[in-house]
DNA sequence: TCAACACATGAACAGACATTCATGTGTTAT
DNA sequence: ATAACACATGAATGTCTGTTCATGTGTTGA
């Protein structure tokens, strides 16, 4: 048996169904981490907070040209921006009365990037 | 001038804030491509997608296990995998009364591993 | 000082979505 | 045939969340 190299829970030998030829539940991704990448991907999962991203890769840009830009709100776009500067993925630099504000986590950008080149490659629905 | 150069639309020339050294709109992300990445990133924006993709990732396995093994509905499980079959990320083989699934899409699993190593050297929140 | 501006913020509203419950379909075994 | 099983599906419910509206804070210019 390799039940700790699997890193299998032991505390209750549960069988499978039969039809799995499969004695023991594979590891699953902790809830709590599961929960984490989540969030994360949940974030990137909004149309208008995507496009924010993909100006301010480019250029760094206040809040008023990005709801001009966008065709949003602008209270709808500082909103977005709170959110996204929560989670340390945008930088903002104060300008008189202007914020300007930079993709910060570049990181983000690879991950649009990514999706960006598997959309052209996959029929999605 | 670059401006078709740079995508721009050059129906009115609208002018940004002055602040910003620019004259011009920087190109957006067209709205219906971020409405796809972000239904893309909205669908890897589950706790417990994620968990059925990290299991699925390392074997084949039936929707009761699936459910027991993430301690899930059986119900709840069968929609989440009727969403990830929609997206073609899984497939599925019948075997008597049993559906096995298995992860299709590796790209999906690349992701998900690249945002598992993101979440190690970043802290969120 | 006062008005206009740029942005932030809180509450309220509406839409999206994951789960649950009840039910339906198809398969196996008696 | 019929009961039990495995899974799918539709409706209903509760929760989460993005936008809007109203308001607040801080800055600039007259």
């Amino acid at each position: 048996m390799t039940e700790t190299d699997l890193n299998i829970l032991d505390d209750e030998e549960t069988q499978l169904c039969e039809a799995s030829g499969k004695t023991a539940y594979p590891p699953a991704l902790e809830f709590v981490k599961a929960q984490r990448m989540a969030d994360f991907f949940g974030l990137l999962g909004d149309a208008n907070r995507l496009r924010i991203i993909s100006l301010l890769a480019d250029t760094e840009l206040c809040v008023g040209d990005l709801a001009i830009a966008l065709d949003m709100n602008d209270s709808a776009v500082s909103h977005q921006l709170k959110t996204l500067r929560a989670l340390r993925l945008v930088k903002h630099r104060k300008q008189g009365r202007h914020v300007f504000y930079q993709l910060l986590d570049r990181h983000v950008f690879d991950l649009y990037n990514t999706v960006l080149e598997h959309l052209d490659e996959t029929a999605i629905d």
